[in-house]
RNA sequence: GCCCGUGUGGCGGAAUGGUAGACGCAGUAGACUUAAAAUCUGCGAACCGCAAGGUUGUGGGGGUUCGAGUCCCUCCACGGGCACCA
């Protein structure tokens, strides 16, 4: 019987005592595998086994085939969590991280996964963060970085700003309060400058699923249109628009501008009830919600804009909450007949509908598809093509604006008034204003000495940290206070983590050049948007502070799917844990009482939902390996993967197969001396068929069908070892290829294995099998035979088989005989090692 | 609303336009055992048939092709992303 408990734990401490897992130098190509690295909540949870299990077995391979791998892990250690223990519990967010840290990586080190751990990084370190400071500042000198006052939601009880996540129904999620609007000072980064470069960079990444740059197309989000400006009676500045279909200005009926717009605000300065108005939009905007289902409203103006190209024609102006500020210029011209939400306003406020395309009547409005241009002076004629391109000319000729393409995306404000973060590396002087530290004062260390007993930021609070004196003058001076978004610091990591590092930068630029781009990228495709556009706007910026790093930090992306369970429910409606739940016939019930359970579809596991399964208790019943083999077997990566408990128990068998396969063969190698030359080679072209396959399924990350795969050839092993008619001597060195074969997968049994069958050293250090192209072609191969396309028969023919003979044998089988009885052969289609198929009628 | 993905046995899934259902789970029969567990071997889409074999079958409908799970059109269901984006 093979005693996982033992065997892991012995395997697990050789590999580290051998620093295994180091890059060694030489000069074999660089494969840099790398897993997104955790949060350190406390727990490793399902869908971090198996994020770490693909890129291990992944890594394991490449190591295997003679690649130098770079293969590190760490912790995204900064955030918010830490600050609500200090705050539920009276911890220390570094106390809690760092402990939450060390039973991570306990938990971690169960599974094998071939980390240096000596190579440890952690972000909430001075020793990470001193080096963000340091890239903050570089990009400061270089203008990626700016402040301005931006509208944040303020909860005035917790006297901080929420996320908009941390906003329901207007209220603050944890107090309550009702969330006012602010105008606060903030840090950004100019993602924006690097829009078109992004939008670029994506068509080069082929080795990107695609979904994921269709969303970050998305987000980025282009529009191409004109920018023109209108005259507002009474008004001496012009009102800017921005219309991506310029064509349909001649169906124009008002002109809306957003609540925020600077004109809408100096109309409300005389105008109480247009103030009232834009004072219920801010309550409305600052809750996220249900802006599906908002109606639409807008504050009429009684002001005139004059229409661009009809002399005399005026067009009301309107103060509209579905008009964006943060959108194009924060101002349109409404064409209700050709789009869907003008129409709606349109009908609400009875303001009229003018068709400027043909083919529509008043049921088909709104329309916004193909046509020729209508009631459009000097556009009629047109089609919508040819009149955008038109009017736009038009536009630029008459001076009042021209083509331009606006971006969804906005820069990244990445101030967090939050202490558990970086501190951002700034001194606001009365005299000077924002001043950078220098940089031999870096890093500017977070204080240990902090209270969560009242409301608000602790830095803010601080008695003595945040005053200082100015590095330019030397007058008495603040700290900002503000900490960087912890996106930040997921954003360069991984050039951290290229080996070897050095203290003095925050990264060595030989080992970046060495080991960038990330090979292979494998994460949740929860951060599709968010980590991976900032990490790629990183390397961008890096590039203009001098840095040399490429600018795509990854070359290929997997983004794999949840681990998924059902959850459960009691007759009172609590959850309850799988554990708690057995399956008695058809029915599922509560194991303590034995009342009906009600059961969810398999969704993802969740903590609230208690559809969780334990991790460690898992690899404590099956082992490391059985676990490895179970969430990598049956589902392909990227999709959802269901866990249960008879599929784990399925592994955790096969794990014991594989084990008495090498014990079997022990036990009879003595009489495994006859030797059926038949059955030899069949034997090796299995093996290396399976060879061959194999590296391709496990370079393409199909794991899935690897393990398929593998449960054949160790099938085909029994087989051999049953019928006892292939040599020990041939059938030792097919099995060491084959324990090669499995230690990317479950790598402490194949040790184990490797051990028994008399090698002295690792298998992880282990050559990859290379198949021998002589057993992978075939001298006879069975092909379908078919009439009409209808399978018939199959039949086994030499691979040279000539048309003549395969049809002449074809026909002869009586089953298509039959068939062909009667009927006349009119083709004949001949696919070599496939198919015959007559045509007959 | 827009964009993307998925749809194959009881279940997870496999299949360069060429034998649909590999491999696993659950099931079932047999071997071993006093018995059970474990293990090993076999069977298994549905319908008709004693069998040989036949018919149907990859969400629905249509098309291209000698041949379609695979390509094209269309509809439906589910999942995901974005969303008053001008």
């Amino acid at each position: 019987m093979y005693n996982f408990q033992e065997s892991e734990e012995k395997w697990q401490r050789a590999w580290q005592e051998a620093h295994i897992f180091t890059p060694e130098n030489g000069k074999a190509p660089c494969a840099y595998v790398l897993e997104m690295f955790p949060y350190p909540s406390g727990r490793i949870h399902m869908g971090h086994v198996r994020n770490y299990t693909i890129g291990d077995t992944f890594a394991r391979f490449k190591k295997a085939q003679g690649y130098r791998v770079l293969h590190p892990m760490g912790w995204d250690a900064f955030g918010l969590p830490a600050e609500n223990a200090a705050l539920e519990r009276n911890v220390h967010p570094r106390t809690w991280t760092y402990e939450n840290i060390k039973a991570m990586r306990l938990q971690l080190e169960r599974f094998g996964f071939s980390y240096d751990w000596t190579q440890n990084i952690a972000t909430c370190h001075p020793g990470y963060y001193k080096h963000e400071q340091k890239l903050f500042l570089d990009f400061l000198k270089q203008g990626l970085v700016y402040r301005k006052k931006a509208t944040v939601n303020w909860d005035p009880i917790e006297a901080c700003v929420l996320a908009n996540e941390q906003v329901i129904d207007g209220k603050g999620w944890r107090s309550g309060a009702v969330v006012e609007r602010r105008e606060l000072d903030q840090w950004f980064f100019k993602i924006t400058d690097f829009a078109d470069a992004l939008l670029q960079g994506l068509e080069t990444l082929s080795g990107w699923p695609e979904k994921v740059r269709t969303m970050q197309e998305h987000w980025i989000g282009r529009s191409y249109g004109v920018m023109f400006h209108l005259r507002v009676e009474g008004e001496t500045e012009p009102l800017v628009l921005f219309s991506t279909h310029p064509e349909t200005i001649f169906g124009a009926s008002f002109i809306a501008i957003a609540p925020h717009h600077p004109l809408a605000e100096k109309l409300a300065l005389q105008n109480a009830h247009l103030e009232d108005f834009i004072h219920s939009c801010n309550r409305i905007s600052t809750a996220t919600a249900d802006l599906e289902t908002m109606e639409k409203q807008g504050f009429s103006t009684g002001i005139d804009v004059h229409h661009p190209f009809i002399e005399g024609k005026t067009l009301p102006l309107y103060v509209a909450n579905f008009v964006l500020m943060t959108y194009g210029t924060g101002a349109i011209f409404g064409a209700p007949a050709h789009d869907v939400r003008d129409f709606e306003f349109a009908t609400k406020y009875a303001l009229p509908i003018i068709p400027v395309v043909t083919g529509v009547d008043s049921e088909s409005l709104p329309y916004t598809g193909e046509g020729i241009m209508i009631n459009s002076a000097f556009l009629d004629g047109k089609t919508v093509q040819e009149a955008r391109a038109c009017i736009i000319s038009e536009v630029e000729r008459m001076g009042i604006g021209q083509a331009t393409v606006f971006t969804r995306l906005r820069d990244w404000g990445v101030s967090r008034q939050r202490y558990w973060g970086c501190p951002i590396p700034i001194i606001h002087c009365p005299h000077c204003g924002a001043v950078p530290v220098p940089e031999k004062d870096l890093p500017v260390h977070l204080p240990e000495d902090v209270s969560f007993a009242s409301p608000g930021n602790p830095l803010e609070r601080h008695p003595t940290w945040k005053y200082a004196t100015c590095p330019v003058c030397g007058a008495a001076a603040v700290r900002e206070t503000d900490t960087l978004d912890t996106f930040v610091d997921s954003s360069w990591y991984f050039l951290r983590f290229c080996f070897p590092r050095l203290e003095s930068a925050p990264f060595s630029p030989d080992a970046v050049r060495q080991w960038m781009p990330v090979g292979y990228y494998i994460g949740g495709v929860e951060h599709a948007i968010l980590h991976l556009l900032y990490a790629r706007f990183f390397s961008r910026a890096l590039r203009v502070c001098g840095y040399d790093v490429p600018e795509e930090p990854f070359k290929a992306l997997f983004t794999q799917g949840m681990v998924c369970h059902p959850a459960y429910k009691d007759k009172a409606g609590a959850w309850l844990f799988p554990e708690q739940v057995e399956k008695r016939g058809d029915i599922y019930c509560k194991r303590s009482d034995g009342t009906p359970v009600t059961v969810s579809r398999s969704e993802k596991m969740s903590k609230s939902k208690k559809n969780v399964v334990d991790t460690e208790a898992m690899v404590r019943t099956y082992g490391a390996d059985a676990v490895r083999l179970f969430i990598l077997s049956d589902t392909p990566l990227d999709r959802d993967l269901e866990w249960s408990e008879e599929g784990m128990e399925g592994c955790w068998r096969f794990v014991n197969r594989a084990w008495r396969l090498v014990e079997q063969y022990k036990s009879r190698q003595a009489s495994l001396k006859l030797c059926d030359a038949h059955a030899e080679e069949a034997l090796l072209r299995t093996l290396h068929q399976g060879i061959e396959r194999l590296t391709a399924f496990y370079e393409s990350f199909q794991f899935n069908r690897a393990i398929a795969l593998i449960r054949e050839l160790t099938s085909a092993f029994y087989a051999a070892i049953e019928a006892q008619n292939v040599a020990y001597t041939v059938l030792e060195e097919a099995l060491k290829s084959w324990i090669v074969l499995i230690a990317p997968i479950i790598p402490h049994l194949a040790e184990e294995l490797w051990h028994v069958v008399g090698e002295a050293s690792f298998v992880t250090k282990a050559t990859w099998p290379e198949a021998d192209p002589a057993y992978l072609v075939e001298d006879t191969v069975e092909i379908a035979v078919q009439v009409n396309g209808k399978t018939r028969g199959i039949m086994t023919v030499s691979c040279e088989a000539s048309q003549e003979d395969v049809s002449a044998m074809a026909q002869a089988l009586p089953n298509v005989a039959s068939t062909l009885k009667g009927k006349t052969i009119e083709r004949t289609i001949f696919v070599p090692q496939k198919v015959v198929n007559f045509v007959c009628h």
